[in-house]
DNA sequence: CTTGCTTTGTAGTAAAATTACAAAAATTAT
DNA sequence: ATAATTTTTGTAATTTTACTACAAAGCAAG
């Protein structure tokens, strides 16, 4: 197998510097230096002519050309197009944390960038099967039962909301007496839907532990490699886990495009028309409890 | 005064497009010939040689090269450039709608897509000034209450959070005649945090009403031309009004990505270390109400 | 160790962009 | 009005840049 073909296969349409980036590892001795050098600072390397870019590289102009041709590029110039666009965004670059002297532009615009990227990131490993699943499993479900505490607890609401949106019984029970109750009246057709950014938290735990005894369905969102995803049946997993202190971004927002897209699942199987909010609507899908 | 000159000083780092169409009435024959070429379609432009434009515009190749100059750039290469960059945001602006016939990877990708699309909109659009503004006003708030309804619950929920995170004192009243209460026991150095995505619900409206009645602040994060955003005293506006049907993706994220900077904000401008968030913390907070 | 394959580089070629200069148009002063 | 001057535009040559063909080097299997 040609390495051309090999490349053509992880590229998308989108950013060619997150090609690059994933591509690094797959690459030979020559690719890797270029890729690196242009990596290094991608705006720079668009200003640069071949030559350049090659003697910086310490490789051939020809190499050069032909590492361009690999990432579905017409040569050179379209190349460095295509680069100028990625690198727009100032998304690519590893995640920036913030710092006490930055100024509100800059927290600003570094808090936007790194949920782009980490959007990116998820955009990336996100499993279509798991989703698939995960939207069948919820529309066979006869009632779905949401859990999340402290800072998954709006998502939990919002999950809520969106999956009542979309014309499913779903109910997030708010204090931890009520999700207590709500496990131990369990029903043939409950599913559980828990949600925990560590996938750790003692209380959410003993939710699954209970829900598992009943031979529940349980879906969870939570970090790949958790307590909580390995008691779940379905695990939704969000790509890359935030090691970062809490200022720099949040992955909440991950979680909810999650959920967006949950929904958006459950709206096209369920071939129901997009039912447009407003409050009667809302009202309507109340009085159905 | 020679035209370069003119040109030079309608320039900004910002859009090479924008320019160009501000620009436009300002030119010459051989140049608004060119610069129409150009704007006809700039994404093709950007694929053309500088024969290949000269030819379509009907102009020589030197004119076509000092148009570029005229623009801030060193040639028609860079050019290119540049006008890729300003072309890449019309790209993103473009929101991929779900069609029911949509495979899950087919929704999937259009949904990250489309909230990638939001959150660079707002990118450009968002006024730091704004959000200083917001800033000093949440520190200096003794209480905040906020309150957000339907689809904005969750936000709602988001902001308590992460404002207490950050060593506020912020409050959600869950149901409507809580948040009645609230208003109607307005004290001194009271704040109101208003979010809606309409910017039109009834019941938020007459919140804002009660708490204008008592000369309290409020801060509304809902789009620019609304009825809420015109009774507040901050607003702080959303970017672009999705306009498009539920579906195809939640501007929610775009507004919880506006909590996180409020609260990065408040973080630092209190110079407060960041609290690593686990359950010793939460309790602790909570005991405080 | 040699054959066949892949990868990399050299040198020449083609294309593209830029510059210098001259012609044409427009503007101003007489 | 028209000659002089300035500005604008185009032609042709030059320079830069990118690409292609081919050969040498590196590598793997027999």
């Amino acid at each position: 197998m040609s390495q051309t073909n090999k490349v053509a296969a992880w590229s998308s349409e989108l950013n060619l510097i997150c090609e690059m980036r994933s591509a690094l590892s797959h690459l030979n001795k020559t690719e890797k230096k270029i890729a690196q050098n242009i990596l290094a600072d991608p705006e720079a390397a668009t200003q640069k002519s071949i030559a350049v870019l090659a003697k910086n590289s310490g490789v051939s102009e020809p190499s050069v050309n032909r590492f361009c041709k690999r990432f579905d590029t017409t040569g050179f110039p379209d190349f460095k197009l295509k680069l100028a666009k990625a690198a727009v965004s100032g998304i690519w670059e590893t995640v920036h944390p913030i710092k006490p002297e930055d100024d509100t532009g800059k927290y600003t615009t570094k808090i936007i960038n790194n949920t782009i990227a980490n959007l990116m990131a998820f955009k990336q490993s996100v499993s279509y099967q798991q989703i698939q699943l995960a939207v069948d499993a919820l529309i066979r479900a006869k009632r779905i039962f949401i859990v999340g505490l402290g800072g998954s607890s709006a998502t939990a609401r919002d999950a809520e909301y969106k999956f009542f949106q979309s014309g499913l019984s779903a109910c997030y029970p708010v204090d931890l007496i009520m999700q207590r109750m709500v496990t131990s009246n369990y029903a043939v057709g409950d599913l559980y839907f828990l949600i925990s950014q560590t996938g750790e938290t003692k209380e959410i735990i003993e939710v699954a532990e209970l829900a598992k005894l009943n031979n529940a369905p349980i879906i969870c969102l939570a970090p790949e490699i958790s307590r909580l995803s390995r008691l779940s049946t379905l695990k939704l997993q969000i790509g890359r886990v935030n090691s970062l202190d809490r200022l720099s971004f949040s992955s909440q927002a991950t979680y909810q495009v999650m959920l967006d897209i949950l929904a958006a699942g459950i709206s096209v199987q369920k071939n129901t028309t997009a039912r447009i909010l407003n409050k009667d609507c809302l009202k309507e899908c109340y009085k159905v409890i």
